[in-house]
RNA sequence: GGCGGGUUGCCCGAGUGGUCAAAGGGAGCAGACUGUAAAUCUGCCGGCUCAGCCUACGAAGGUUCGAACCCUUCACCCGCCA
C-alpha cells in the first residue's frame, strides 16, 4: 500500500491516539511532503526479547514506511551496555557484555520481522558500530561539551531518580548517548524524526537540541502516550506477572492470543487503534459493537487474531484458536477426536511421561510450575481440574480411564492455565 | 573523613528479646457471580516428606534457655557537616 499523501501519516497516528508530544507538527509536514523521511526508533536490549511495550514503535515505523518514509530499527547496543535511567527508581544492574551481544542478536532479528528492509526501504543499525571506537577524550569535547548540566538535571528522568534513590554518573550519561545516536543517524541517514515512548520525550528532545547546536539544523520528535489498561495495571504484564514478551520461547503463541482475547472492554476500542491496521470504519464498528453487545467479544477476538498474526504468523494463529476452543469450548474433552486434541494440546505447556505417573499434584506443580504447595492449595480451594473435572482430593493419583485416548491428560488450573501430561510407552 | 538515620517476604511498609513465617496495603492466585470481562464478596498468598518440620527479616560472628528485635565487624543506601 502507498499513499499519495505522505504526511497523512501524520492524521492516522493522532487518529489511532498514537500522538503524545511533538516538535512543531506543521513543520514536520512540510517535511514530510518535501519527500521520503528518514525516521529512527530504538529499543535497548535489557533482555532476550522485544516485548509488547516495544510493540507500539514497531507498529509507528511501519504506519510511516506505509505513507512511504523510510524507518530505522536501532538496536541500543552500547545504550544498553550503559543503563536508561527512566522509569526506574534505582540504578539498573550492568548487563554483562556477553549478554548484551546475545540479547543485540537476538532483538535485531525481531526487529528485521516488523521493518521492510528490502531495498533500502528501511534499515536496521546498531549503536555500537559507531560508539565502540569513540574515546573518552573526543565524546567530551564533541559531545558532552553541548550538554549544559543544569538542562540534564531538570530533566524529568534525571529528576524523579535524584528524588528516589540517586543516579549514578553512568546513567546519568545516558542522555548524552541517545542524542548522539541521532546526531550520527542525522548525519550518516539524513535521519530528521526520531519516534518514542512519551516517557523517552526528554531523550528526543536532547537529540533534537544537539543537533541545532551542532549542525545547526532542526530536526523533530514525536512520541505516543504511554499504553495503560483500564484498571491501572501495568500494561502488558501477562496474567501471572510475567512481561508478554514477542519471542515464542518466552511467552507462548496461546498465552499471547489469549492475552488479548482478555483485555477489558474499556481497553479494547484504544487498543484496536494502537495496535491493529484496520481502517477507521472496521474499528468503529468493533468500538459499537463492543458497547452494544460485549459478551460476544468481537473486538477482543478481532484484536487477538491481529496481534497474533502479526507477531506470530497465521499458521500459529489457526493453531492457538484451535487450542482454545477446544479447552474453552465447553465440549467434554473426552468427545474430542485424538488429531484434534493433540494439535490443540501442541500450544499448552507440556509433561512427558514413560512409566508410571506420579500423584496430580506433582503433576500440577511440574506442568504449571508451581510450587507442590501452592499445587496443594489450589486442589484444596477446588481451583484444579483433571480433563475439566474438579480435583477434590490432595493425594489422587490419575486413574488408568482419565488418559484421554490413552495418552493425555488436561491439567488445569482455574480458567486459564492448562498443561498437558503426554504419555509415552 | 566525621556525625546521624536506614537495609524486613514480589513491591510498599509495621514490628525493638519469647504469643513472629512476621500487622496493614498493593500486586498476584483461587472460588462465587458473569462474558475466558469489569465491579463485588470469600478464601489463599516462603518451602516441604504439611496437625509437624525446615528456611527467612542486608552479610558474618557473638550474647541469651530463646534474637527480625541486644552487641561487634563488614557491605550498601539516605541526610547533615567537612
Amino acid at each position: 500500500m502507498s499513499n499519495p499523501d505522505p504526511t497523512a501519516v501524520v492524521d492516522e497516528l493522532s487518529w489511532r491516539g498514537l500522538i503524545a508530544h511533538s516538535t512543531d507538527l506543521d513543520a514536520l509536514r512540510g517535511v514530510l511532503a518535501a519527500g521520503p523521511v528518514t525516521l529512527y526508533y530504538g529499543c535497548d536490549p535489557t533482555a532476550p526479547s522485544l516485548h509488547v511495550g516495544n510493540l507500539v514503535g514497531l507498529i509507528v515505523l511501519r504506519w510511516f514506511q506505509r505513507f512511504g518514509h523510510r524507518p530505522i530499527a536501532l538496536a541500543g547496543g552500547a545504550t544498553g551496555f550503559i543503563g536508561d535511567p527512566g522509569g526506574r527508581n534505582s540504578e539498573r544492574t550492568l548487563l554483562t557484555a556477553e549478554e548484551v551481544e546475545r540479547n543485540v542478536e537476538r532483538i535485531g532479528r525481531q526487529l528485521a520481522q516488523f521493518v521492510d528492509l528490502t531495498d533500502g526501504r528501511g534499515l536496521l543499525v546498531n549503536n555500537m558500530d559507531w560508539t565502540a571506537g569513540l574515546s573518552v577524550i573526543d565524546f567530551l569535547r564533541d559531545i558532552g561539551k553541548h550538554f549544559p548540566v543544569n538542562v540534564m538535571l531538570a530533566k524529568e528522568t534525571v529528576r524523579a531518580r535524584l528524588d528516589s534513590g540517586g543516579i549514578s554518573y553512568t546513567e546519568f550519561s545516558y542522555m548524552l548517548l541517545q542524542s548522539m545516536d541521532y546526531l550520527e543517524l542525522f548525519r550518516r541517514e539524513g535521519c530528521r524524526l526520531q519516534v518514542g515512548g512519551s516517557d523517552q520525550w526528554g531523550n528526543l528532545t536532547a537529540g533534537l537540541d544537539l543537533i541545532r547546536r551542532v549542525e545547526g539544523e532542526t530536526a523533530h520528535a514525536l512520541s505516543w502516550p504511554l499504553v495503560t489498561s483500564a484498571t491501572g495495571e501495568k500494561f502488558g504484564k501477562s496474567t501471572g506477572g510475567g512481561s508478554l514478551w514477542l519471542d515464542p520461547a518466552l511467552t507462548s503463541p496461546y498465552a499471547f492470543y489469549q492475552y488479548w482475547l482478555n483485555v477489558d472492554d474499556r481497553d479494547v476500542g484504544p487498543y484496536l487503534r494502537f495496535f491493529t491496521f484496520l481502517d477507521h470504519a472496521e474499528i468503529e464498528a468493533l468500538e459499537s459493537a463492543t458497547v452494544e453487545r460485549p459478551q460476544a467479544r468481537a473486538g477482543q477476538r478481532t484484536l487477538a487474531e491481529q496481534l497474533t498474526t502479526l507477531v506470530h504468523g497465521p499458521d500459529e494463529l489457526a493453531r492457538v484458536q484451535a487450542a482454545s476452543a477446544a479447552l474453552f469450548g465447553g465440549g467434554a474433552l473426552e468427545e474430542l477426536d485424538e488429531q484434534t486434541l493433540a494439535a490443540a494440546l501442541s500450544e499448552a505447556p507440556s509433561v512427558s511421561l514413560t512409566g508410571e505417573a506420579p500423584s496430580l499434584v506433582d503433576l500440577l506443580a511440574e506442568g504449571l510450575a508451581l510450587s507442590k504447595s501452592d499445587a496443594r492449595r489450589a486442589v484444596r480451594e477446588g481451583g484444579a481440574y483433571l480433563n475439566n473435572n474438579r480435583l477434590t482430593d490432595e493425594s489422587a493419583v490419575p486413574a488408568e480411564t482419565d488418559w484421554l485416548h490413552g495418552r493425555f491428560l488436561v491439567l488445569r488450573r482455574g480458567k486459564r492455565s492448562v498443561a498437558v501430561v503426554e504419555r509415552t510407552r
